[in-house]
DNA sequence: AGCAATATACGATTTTGTTCGTAACCGAAA
DNA sequence: TTTCGGTTACGAACAAAATCGTATATTGCT
């Protein structure tokens, strides 16, 4: 029995939280000169998206200058939780050895990452 | 460059085609009923939505009868692969390890399902 | 104080996706 | 052939998300 409402961010609102995630914490200006890099779209665009995300309390943020200073109120790992659930249900039938299975196969992984996902797996076999 | 635009299912058009890809084909009625048992919403709804894809051509039918036969038109595998691919670039910052990791961290895998992963890893790491 | 530059606030519009009502259509049974 | 249940077609309403324009505020500079 959360009290807040925790609404999922959308797909815009996860471009900025990446960007947050990154840099601790910036201004919409520097949020919005980042994702200029990758997509075109004006600056109140930018701001009013983190404006939102600050009503649904996925940001906290400074306002005691004049430049607010946003910070993101989600942790990335949590989002990438909540979002992997998701995806897992609805695309993998419910099977998380399915997903991995998946991404191991598309994306080639270098050696070094293999291994280290096998350690990884040694230590969940002990537990 | 493909020919076709080849958009990507939204939300509700993947759960159309989860039960799609189980029963190779269906009806708008069979896929509704399924639909209706986890989800409330009208016949039309989900007649429209298949009409959609089909313009989309996210799947092919059979008109040839009065009541129409639906098919996938892409598979299963391509479409994980897609979202994974999108879920891996814009969540964990390009790294398809992070997204194994945080995969197996947090569901809890059997231990077959653990060793079939490493199986698996150990064949990528021959080749 | 007045001006320029840069911020925020906020409503309106556009776009995309979902839902539904209604009409038209078809086939089988009476 | 008429009727009835089930089907598709399709436009329109509705909802959610993204985009933008404009007004207003704040700061620093001259």
């Amino acid at each position: 029995m959360s009290i807040n409402k925790n609404l999922n961010p959308t797909e815009s609102e996860l471009e900025i939280l990446q960007i947050l995630w990154q840099r601790e914490s910036a201004t919409v200006r520097e949020v919005h000169e980042e994702l200029s890099k990758t997509k075109a779209s004006g600056y109140t665009t930018t701001l009013k998206l983190m404006q939102i995300m600050f009503e649904k309390k996925l940001v906290t943020r400074d306002d005691s200058a004049k430049t607010h200073i946003y910070t993101p109120a989600i942790s990335r790992q949590k989002t990438q939780k909540q979002f992997l659930d998701k995806m897992i249900k609805g695309l993998f039938y419910g099977s998380s050895t399915q997903l991995v299975l998946q991404a191991l196969g598309n994306q080639k992984a270098s050696k070094n990452e293999l291994e280290e996902i096998q350690k990884y797996l040694d230590n969940l076999k002990k537990e």
